[in-house]
Order: C-alpha cells, then structure tokens, then sequence
DNA sequence: TCGTTCACG
DNA sequence: ACGTACGTGAACGAT
C-alpha cells in the first residue's frame, strides 16, 4: 500500500476551532485563565483526522507572520481583516505544543504562508507515490487536489469535513482543480483582499473558464468575445487579472529546508499529552487516555449508593438542608410515563430506588415538600407534574440545571442530562440513550448500572450547581433565573396539570362532515386529473400539474415541484382542478391534525388535553407548546376556527377569558429604539399601522388612509421586526423591488432611531458574539461574522429580532407570574390554561368574569415598564370559539 | 430521518 | 453574485 502523508494547514484550522467554538469562548479557559476553545477544537479535529487515516508522516504547517511575498507584490494582500483577538493569539504557542505532543511535527518559512508549504510538499508527495491528505479551513486550497491528493475542507465546527477530490472540484464546479486559480483570478477574493476583474463573480469566472481553460487563454482568444461590458472590463483590467492570478496560486516550490523523510509520524507521546491536558484542565481527553490504558469502565468517577427500602427512610430525614432529586421518567411525555425509579441525596449519600410508592411514605414526602430543604434537580417542571401524579409536593426547589443551562446558552441545549452535563466539561455521568438504549431497545438495566446511572445525575446536578450560578451571575443572568424562568416553570407546571377541557362528541360531528366533504373533492380532483392519485403526495400532484396537465411551473424545490399554496394560488384561475387541491389541503389539515390529533389525546380520565410546554427550547426564550401543540390552533380561517368549539370550561357555569397583548413587538421596538415618532404613534393612542402609512407615504393630516396603505405599512412593520429585505417585502405586499426599497427607506427617514438600532444591535452582535433582551436573556449568534452572506446575513436578522421577540417573550412571562399570584392572592377559582405568546387563556365561573376583566389586563399592561404603554384586550365566552369583547 | 406543507404568534 | 422576513410543531410521503 502507498505511504501516506497528511499535510495540516495550521493556521487556517485554528482559526475554524476558534470560531466554530466562539459561542462557548469563556467555558474554555484553564485554571490560569488562558483561553483554550481553539487548541481543544485543534485537538478534536486532529483526533476525527487521524481516526480515519493513518500517515506515516506528518506535517502541520503554520503561517510565519504578517509579511509574506504575496504582500510584497501586493500591499493590500489580506489588507482589511480585523484584528486577531488576543483570546486566540494567546492559544497559538499551545496549538503548537500539542501538536508535537501529538507526534507530528511543525513548520513554518519566513515570507511565505503555510499554504505554500502544503503546496510544495504535496507535490514532492505525489511525485514520490504518496497518498496526501491536506486538512484546512480554507477553500482556496482545493486547487491543490490530484489524483493522489484529497483536500478535506471544514464544513462546519471542525470535524465535519468535505473531502475535494479532482472529480469532486468537477462536480461541483465544472472545473479543473488548478482552473480554480484561473477562477478565483477573475473573481477576486474579499477576504484576501484582491479584486479579480469588475463585474465578474463566481458564475461568468467558471463560464469563462470553462471556454477557454485559463486567464491566459482568455487573453489570447479576447477577439472571439462578443462586445460586451463584460470584455471591457477584461480589457482593461488584463494586468491586475495577471496579477491576481499569481497571487490566487499556491507555490508547489517553495523554499522548504525539510524532507518527506523528516516528517515520520509515529504516533503521540502519551506521557506529555498527559501534562498537556492538565495544564489545560482538558478533562474529557484525560478520561480517554485512561480508557486506553486501562482497558475500560473507569470512564466515570465511581459513585456509591444505597438502595432505599421501607427499613431504612429514616436516612431521608438525616440528609441535610441541601439535596438533589431526580424522579426517571423514561418518555419524554411526563404527564404518562411510567416511573422507572428515583435518586434522592447528595454529596454524604446518595440514596435510589425503583419503587415510586416510596415517595409516598412519610419521611420522604415531608423532605420534598419542606421549602426549608433546598433541591436541586434536573427540569423543575416535568418533577413537579410527576410528583404531583403520586399526590407529592415539591417545594424549596432552588438549582435547575436544565433551566440554568438553557438560560447561559440557549444554542447547545439538550433534554438530556448526560449529554448537558458534558457541554459543561462535567463527564462523569452518561447520557440516557448510552445506558438505556435507543429505539426498540431502549429499556430500563438491571439494579446495579441503573442505579449507578441514577446516582450519577444526581451528582452531576450537585457538582454543576456552583460553576453555573457563577456564569449566571457573570451575565447579569440571575434575576432573570430566580424571579423570571423558575417561578415560570412553577407557574407553567399548574397550567399543564389543569389542561383545558375539550369536547370529543364535538370534533367528532365535525370530523364526520369533514371526511364526507373530503370523499366529494377528492372525487372531482381525480376527475379533473383524469386518473386516481394520492393528493397528500406532492410528487405525484407535482406531476399530474406540471406533467400531465402542463401548468407552468412557478417555483421548484430542492426535490421537485413547489406545489405550496403561493404557488398555486398563481395557477388557480388556469385550471378548476387547483382550487379543488387547496380545498382538500385544507379540509385534510384539519381533519388530520386537528380533528383526529387531538382526539388523540383527550385524555380519557378528566377529557382534558394536558400538553407540555417546553421552556428551554427557543432561541428567543418564547414557549412552545407540544403534545399537543396548543399555540397554533386554528383561528384565521372560518373553517378551521370552528375547531375553537370544542375547547369549552371545566365545568357547567364557566366560561372561557381571554386577553392579549395588542402589538406588543412594535412597543417593545419603540421602547428599545427610543424612537421619538413611533414613541409618540403609541403614547397618542393611534392605530399604529394607519400612523405608520400616514408617515412612510407622506400623507396630509386631512387626506385618507385608504385600506392597501394601511396594509403595506402594517407589512414593513412586521419586516423591519423581522429584519427586513426589498426583495422579501416586495413579495409579500406584490409591489416591485425598487418600490419596496422605497418604502423602507422612507420608513428609516421617518423612524430614524430603528435605523440606527439595526445597526447598532448587529455591531453589538459582531463585537460580543451574542444580542440579549430586557431582561438579559442571552442568544448567541456564531454566523454573525461568518463569511458565508447568508448565514450572515441571517444571523444579522436573527440579531435585531431576537431583543424584540424575545423582550415581549420576558414580558408575558412576568405577567404570567404575577397573575398566577394574583388568582391565589384573590383566592379565585378561575385557572390560566393557555399561553400563546402575547396571549393567557383562562376558564373560570361566570361570577368571575368581571374581576379578570379588571385584573387581567391590569397584570398585563403593568408587567414591565416600558417608554410607552402597553395595550390589552379582554374577550369572554362560552367556549374559545365565542369569545367576544 | 428528511423535506414539504401548513397551522399559529 | 449572493438569496431572501422572525419564532414554533405536526402530519405526511419519500428515502
């Protein structure tokens, strides 16, 4: 077998590891402070490399400084780039270190760039019949790919790769791997800073390349051009074309004063890696050198426990003033699951059993629901409405860890405590799918490894408690844990256990009328087609449309034929048979997700619906509503809004209250902007989307505002809070582009603090890595200097949005809390049932309804203070259907 | 398991 | 030249 070589591009993967891992720049600093996401994510990236290929010499090559021939030539070679952070020029010496700990070696030539030094090694590989492997971050070195040579280039994080081969670079491109120099010539390089030719971008470089294989042959065949602009440019840009060309191509003869037979690659040197790891506190990579050495299983810290019977609960009452709880619930849907088993303890013992009928005796009931013991546990919530099933209080609850890591970073949130536990460098504890299985397999160990398992988490919930309140309280976090999310989940689980009661007898009457309209339209559908199909299947409508019946084709999809309503909305008036599609798509909407889903679950024992809403999942700190998903319940269209009848009060007498919040974003901008006009539009009371045509379309006081402005002002409302494009709000309001950019920039004249907070809150962004909300919740944005434009620019809307979406998201969440107080403070029966992001759903007697329409709002309207006022809305009614003002 | 579609704020 | 408004969940067919 040929020898193998593999070439590492140090500076460009360091850079990746930094980056991809910038969000969590401050879990990865060692005990002296030094930061060490990069030389970690290094490390990982070297681990997945050499898992799969196996050299027999190896080479990371770095760049020697800023001053490189390249920039000789042309001084505004890599002009323009930011500064390195200090948090990463600190790791280089380390990245270096440990890569000759790991066995390879390092090198680096003045004047030129480590690609340089890849490049000439590569060569001298493949003439010398090695197999090279080159790993970068960097695409420009796919030019270097051969027959013999594979580039693997970083996708994204560090160990996901793409592997450019010849044919690779062909597929993709069309082009040859050194034609990607004739290409990037042309096209020029932002991020290296040359231009290549004007007017030139990706799609004409690699057509013009394709016709005639380089810069050079452009050159010689110029006449064969047609006039154009295009050639112009050519023309006149010849030189820095040439130019740029020899600054896109990567040297293969680069001064190296190193052999191939220097480069040896004879595995790592345990015992330095060692002390590497501990002088950069990388305990995960420490555990799997003992796995190595010493064979297996003393991957985790070993716990001891005791298994909790009748004979010994008095040791419950002997545990303290702090201890962890964990009640398994193996399904995720903890208003059903089974109770496979529980752990009780802390640091003096840790104490578990199978048997949940133990959590009913004396001694362990008193010790959850005495306040004066504080618990520690793993999602407050999902305990409590366990708990609650046996009849149990849990009270004094103070640490969650599930809630706690959410709130410091809502990206790399798990549901599962193992996997949590290592995102916070902690490893002794394994995640559920490693010890109870996946899929069918999936089931409960025997007494020995599930109560270790047990044990384990409950340590980990300890073990973490402190290191997490401290980053809580470095982010100005805590208020926002103790008095905003923890109440919540208190607040969320009464509103779960209670459940809103539905009327089966109701949706079935509909369902059955529903399912005879289906039959009829499904009928005449397969008429008009002229042959019987599966309506529900896109790919085959997409082929009796755009086949059989030759509509023209408006828009495709990554798989075929876009068959979404826009789409046949446009094709409606050509053929009766599209009308008849969104009638059936309609009707089967709701019969399939409305009727039959939630007859599904009804719950047989109360015919009430319990769903779960689920608290650290969004990235804007909204709630989501799941089994069933009560938050998009159909209200927009008559047809589906019936399905509201079905949801009716508990009990005969009651009816159901409702207030929302009226344009609680748009108030959150104005308070966030400190925009004087829109300030002013809310403080004067006015119909804000009629204020904001007035402004954007220049009206006179005296002049009309007629139905379409009212409409187009109310959508650059919504897309200035949704970070706006031309393009985008072009398309929904059916205007041109240019009319559309006029109205955005006449809204930006008009609002000029929106303006500038776009722009500030995206430099906010780009400095800090992340955008927060009033209440300083955090969402960090990775993409937000990404080179990608639209992964960028994506993060860029993400960063004006979240503060706004994610502030009214803080706001309800405070009413929330202080409404719930407020029902027991007035020892009222009425119960909150719904959350629906600017809107509580509550069932309560008759008697009652003319309190809440005072007291509601009041909690509403007061929940924060803003710089402007906060409107609600009070409607009440037999059932959700019929509520009125 | 993924992609598409469509229900909601 | 890019590729298009933010945040969700469920059902279904295709793979």
């Amino acid at each position: 077998m040929a020898k193998q070589l593999l070439l590492i591009d140090g500076n460009s993967i360091v850079f990746r590891a930094f980056f991809a891992m910038h969000n969590q720049i401050d879990k990865f600093t060692n005990k002296d402070g030094l930061h060490t996401a990069a030389i970690y994510g290094f490390k990982l990236m070297l681990d997945h490399v050499l898992e799969n290929f196996h050299p027999d010499a190896a080479l990371v090559a770095f760049d020697a400084g800023k001053v490189t021939f390249r920039t000789k030539m042309y001084a505004d070679y890599k002009g323009g780039r930011n500064k390195t952070p200090e948090e990463l020029t600190e790791q280089f010496p380390y990245v270096r270190e440990l890569v000759r700990d790991s066995g390879l070696h390092t090198y680096e030539l003045k004047d030129y760039e480590a690609d340089d030094i890849i490049g000439t090694l590569a060569k001298e590989g493949d003439e010398a019949g090695y197999e090279t492997l080159i790993v970068t971050g960097d695409r420009d070195l796919t030019q270097l790919a051969s027959n013999h040579t594979t580039v693997a280039v970083t996708h994204k994080g560090v160990t996901d790769t793409e592997h450019y081969t010849p044919e690779h670079v062909k597929e993709k491109l069309g082009i040859t791997p050194t034609q990607i120099i004739d290409m990037k010539a042309l096209m020029g390089d932002s991020s290296d800073n040359y231009p290549g030719v004007t007017k030139i971008g990706e799609k004409t470089a690699i057509k013009l390349v394709k016709q005639f294989g380089s810069v050079e042959g452009i050159y010689e065949n110029i006449d064969q051009l047609k006039k154009s602009k295009m050639k112009e440019h050519l023309v006149e840009e010849e030189a820095i074309a040439r130019q740029c060309k020899t600054l896109a191509t990567i040297l293969r003869d680069a001064p190296i004063d190193i052999k191939l037979a220097d480069l040896n690659y004879n595995g790592p040197q345990t015992e330095k890696l060692i002390d590497f790891y501990q002088k950069m506190d990388f305990r995960s990579f420490l555990k799997k050198l003992d796995v190595l050495s010493d064979e297996q299983e003393v991957e985790i810290a070993p716990i001891k426990y005791t298994e909790l019977t009748a004979n010994n609960l008095e040791l419950v009452s002997q545990l303290g003033d702090r201890g962890s709880f964990y009640l398994e619930m193996p399904d995720a849907n903890y208003h059903t699951s089974p109770f496979a088993g529980f752990v009780i303890g802390n640091g003096k013992q840790w104490l578990v059993s199978r048997d949940s009928e133990l959590l009913k005796t004396k001694q362990v009931r008193e010790w959850l629901a005495d306040s004066a013991i504080k618990k520690d546990v793993f999602n407050a919530k999902a305990q409590i409405v366990g708990l609650n099933r046996l009849g149990i209080e849990l009270k004094g609850i103070d640490f969650d860890l599930l809630l706690a890591s959410y709130l410091l970073n809502t990206n790399d949130n798990s549901n599962d405590l193992g996997k949590l536990a290592q995102e916070h460098e902690y490893a002794d504890v394994q995640t559920d799918e490693e010890v109870y299985g996946k899929g069918v397999k999936r089931a409960i160990p025997n007494d020995e490894i599930f109560f270790k398992h047990l044990a384990n988490k409950a340590r980990a919930i300890e073990k973490l408690r402190s290191s997490l309140f401290k980053q809580l309280d470095e982010n100005e976090q805590l208020p926002l844990y103790t008095d905003i999310e923890l109440p919540l989940a208190h607040v969320l689980a009464k509103m779960e256990i209670t459940g809103v009661h539905v009327n089966a007898q109701t949706l079935k009457d509909m369902g059955s009328k529903l399912t005879e309209r289906l039959a009829e339209i499904k009928e005449q559908i397969y008429q008009e087609a002229g042959e019987e199909f599966n309506v529900n299947s896109t790919k085959q409508l997409g082929q009796i449309l755009f086949e059989k019946l030759k509509l023209p084709v408006i828009k495709k999809t990554k798989t075929g034929y876009s068959t979404a309503v826009d789409v046949l909305e446009k094709l409606a008036p050509q053929a009766p048979i599209v009308e008849n599609i969104l009638q059936y798509r309609q009707i089967s909407k709701l019969q399939s997700t409305y009727i039959k889903g939630l007859l599904k679950v009804i719950h047989s024992s109360d015919q009430k619906i319990h769903t779960r809403y689920l608290q650290t999942l969004t990235q804007t700190g909204r709630l989501s509503s799941v089994d069933p998903n009560l938050q998009n319940i159909p209200v927009r269209l008559p047809e589906g809004r019936q399905i509201r009848r079905a949801f009716v009060p508990s009990y005969d007498g009651w009816q159901i209250f409702s207030s929302d919040y009226s344009q609680v974003e748009l108030r959150v901008l104005a308070h966030i902007t400190g925009d004087h006009n829109l300030q002013e539009d809310f403080k004067n009371g006015e119909d804000i989307h009629a204020s904001t045509a007035r402004r954007i379309f220049h009206l006179k006081p005296e002049e009309r505002i007629d139905r379409d402005m009212r409409r187009r002002a109310k959508a650059v409302n919504f897309g200035i809070v949704y970070g706006i494009s031309d393009y985008g709000l072009a398309q929904r309001i059916h205007v041109s582009r240019s009319q559309a950019h006029e109205f955005i920039q006449s809204y930006f004249k008009e609002f000029p603090k929106v303006k500038d907070y776009i722009h500030d809150t995206i430099e906010f962004a780009r400095k800090n890595g992340y955008v927060e909300t009033i209440t300083h919740r955090r969402r960090y944005l990775p993409d937000i200097n990404a080179k990608n434009f639209s992964r960028r620019s994506f993060a860029e809307r993400t960063a004006m949005n979240t503060p706004i979406q994610g502030s009214a998201a803080d706001i309800i969440k405070i009413a929330m809390i202080r409404m719930q107080d407020e029902l027991e403070k007035h020892h009222l029966k009425a119960k909150m049932l719904l959350q629906i992001h600017d809107e509580l759903v509550f069932e309560a007697p008759k008697e009652e309804i003319s309190v809440l329409s005072r007291l509601v709002p009041d909690v509403m309207d007061s929940a924060v203070k803003l710089a402007v006022p906060l409107k609600v809305d009070s409607k009440y009614g037999d059932t959700w259907y019929d509520l009125k003002k």
